[in-house]
RNA sequence: GCGGGUUUAGCUCAGUCGGUUAGAGCGCCUGGUUGUGGUCCAGGAGGUCGUGGGUUCAAAUCCCAUAACCCGCCCCA
């Protein structure tokens, strides 16, 4: 029998201890900054039933569920019962629960079944999620998202929050040039009926519209004309979209006047949502894109997604969506979210070497040498009493090779603590700092953090 | 799902026209005698050459298949 393979399974990963620092680093920035906002911590479990995921992202979507199947007999009799009527069994007769593909859903599933929450419930949630997809740069089956979200209102108070709360994250994280795109799904569909396109087909002219930046003009009108959009109207709906200029303000006039009152509506809404932000960190990043689609089916209002330079995908989206929680249950629960991909982040934090250096390793590596081993132990208790991070050198080894150990790559730890019978007998320890060498033995009873502190930066 | 590329030691990679025992650097281990690492010196371990077939006296090398990974496209965070 051949062994197992030891590489995780495609598209997932093992994160090894430098790689795990340095997703906490972001972690930590963005759970600061959305509690600065004040949003609520969430975890909800990886699994959902099928019913909760499915029908919920459009069909590509209901694809890329990871389905678990039954289990025992469960699963042995669908299969019997299906081989007994000469035919394959189906997908819902095998399985009923999946992996979850967002944290949207599960929110509103949390949502519609706990009716004592605030009434406007501000949460946000950093956990992983996962599809079935190919993977890419950037791209992973399972990966983490951090969401916040505000339900309970439809109020662009709510779009400022969440748009605020991302922004604030991305300029701490060091992210200068990014920009968050903005559109309106009342918008699109105003756009879409003002070229003429009929409201069968306006699902299908949104996902050619969202693909105008990647494929171009000619390539969107030979789609939607490949999929029963006239040409003359598929031109007219570009016409509109290529209204172009930077300014938000001037964009939003001229989209103003080709279209309806409902378009209009939408437009006041994010008319009114950009005069929000430009009291927030958000403002200065907004930009009006009237060619912002977006996959996921449940939008209902203005939708966002960050764009930055290099990079193909995005580091995150979000929009409103009044109608999921009400999928859930009789009461209808307004609420927007916004979404940052925790890979896309590092990702490009990775290429422009945005981390900080960051420390690790214990404060100090116990070495010893002709002492009992349970006067290791006893010294290491005392100094993590004292407050230091102390780990201890487990073999019997020569000094040299516990110095070397201590400083290796992976260990790093700043000082070397000698224990030997001298010091041992004398109630001491000799304490070295690995990068400049220098040593000095100290009462045990003195050695606190403080002290160590000292010490390094007297060899600064 | 489509196109291109890669696969040889833990890592990064050499390997000629097919030719004996497959190499280097880094890393790892041991030693250079006592309780002091990073430099230096000497030695050592570690490979089914991705996998399975084929051609050949002979295959890491040529051919076919297959898998994994990478880069584009599509789609998404």
């Amino acid at each position: 029998m051949s062994k197992p393979s030891t590489k995780p399974p495609s598209g997932m990963r093992d994160f090894l201890p430098t790689e795990v620092l340095r997703r906490r680093h972001v972690i930590d920035v963005i759970v600061r900054v959305y509690e600065a906002h004040g949003f609520a911590p969430l975890e909800t479990p990886s699994i959902e039933h099928l019913s909760t995921l499915l029908g919920k992202y459009g069909d590509e979507g209901d694809q890329l569920l990871y389905r678990l199947l039954h289990r025992r007999d469960a699963l042995a009799r669908p299969l019997e019962q299906a081989a007994a009527e000469g035919r394959t069994a189906l997908e819902s007769e095998l399985a009923d629960q999946g992996l979850r593909y967002d944290l949207t859903v599960p929110l509103a599933r949390v949502v519609a079944q706990y009716k004592d929450l605030p009434r406007f419930f501000k949460r946000y949630q950093i956990q992983p999620v996962w599809r079935a997809d190919r993977p890419g740069k950037g791209r992973f089956r399972e990966f983490y998202q951090c969401d916040v979200d505000i339900t309970g209102t439809t109020s662009m108070l709510a779009e400022a929050e969440v748009c605020s709360a991302v922004a604030t994250v991305l300029g701490e994280l060091g992210f200068e040039q990014f920009t968050i795109r903005l559109n309106h799904r009342e918008l699109l569909r105003a756009m879409i009926r003002a070229a003429g396109i009929e409201e069968a087909l306006e699902g299908t002219a949104l996902v050619a519209v969202d693909k105008l930046d990647k494929i171009g003009r000619d390539g969107v009108v030979a789609e939607l004309e490949q999929r029963g959009v006239a040409s003359a109207a598929g031109q007219a709906l570009l016409d509109i979209l290529a209204t172009g200029t930077r300014d938000n303000a001037q964009l939003l006039e001229q989209l103003r006047g080709q279209v309806d009152a409902r378009g209009q509506q939408a437009i006041d809404a994010l008319a009114q949502l950009l005069e929000l932000c430009a009291h927030n960190p958000a403002g200065a990043h907004l930009q009006v894109s009237p060619d912002l689609a977006r996959g996921l089916g449940y939008y209902t209002g203005p939708i966002f997604e960050i764009a930055v330079p290099d990079l193909a995908g995005s580091l995150g989206g979000g929009g409103r969506y009044d109608d999921l929680v009400g999928m859930f249950g009789k009461q209808q629960v307004p609420a927007v979210g916004f979404s940052l991909g925790l890979e896309r982040i590092l990702v490009v934090m990775a290429e422009r070497d945005m981390f900080p250096t960051q420390q690790f390793g214990p404060d100090l590596m116990l070495c010893w040498l002709g002492v009992p081993p349970a006067a290791v132990v006893g010294v290491a208790t005392q100094l993590r009493a004292a407050g230091l991070a102390v780990e201890v050198f487990p073999d019997q080894a020569k000094l040299g090779k516990q110095l070397q150990y201590a400083d290796a790559d992976g260990v790093k730890a700043r000082f070397a603590g000698i224990l030997g019978d001298k010091e041992l007998a004398a109630g001491e320890l000799t304490i070295k700092h690995l990068e400049s060498g220098r040593q000095q033995t100290i009462a045990l009873a003195q050695l606190d953090r403080a002290r160590l502190t000292a010490l390094a930066s007297a060899d600064e």
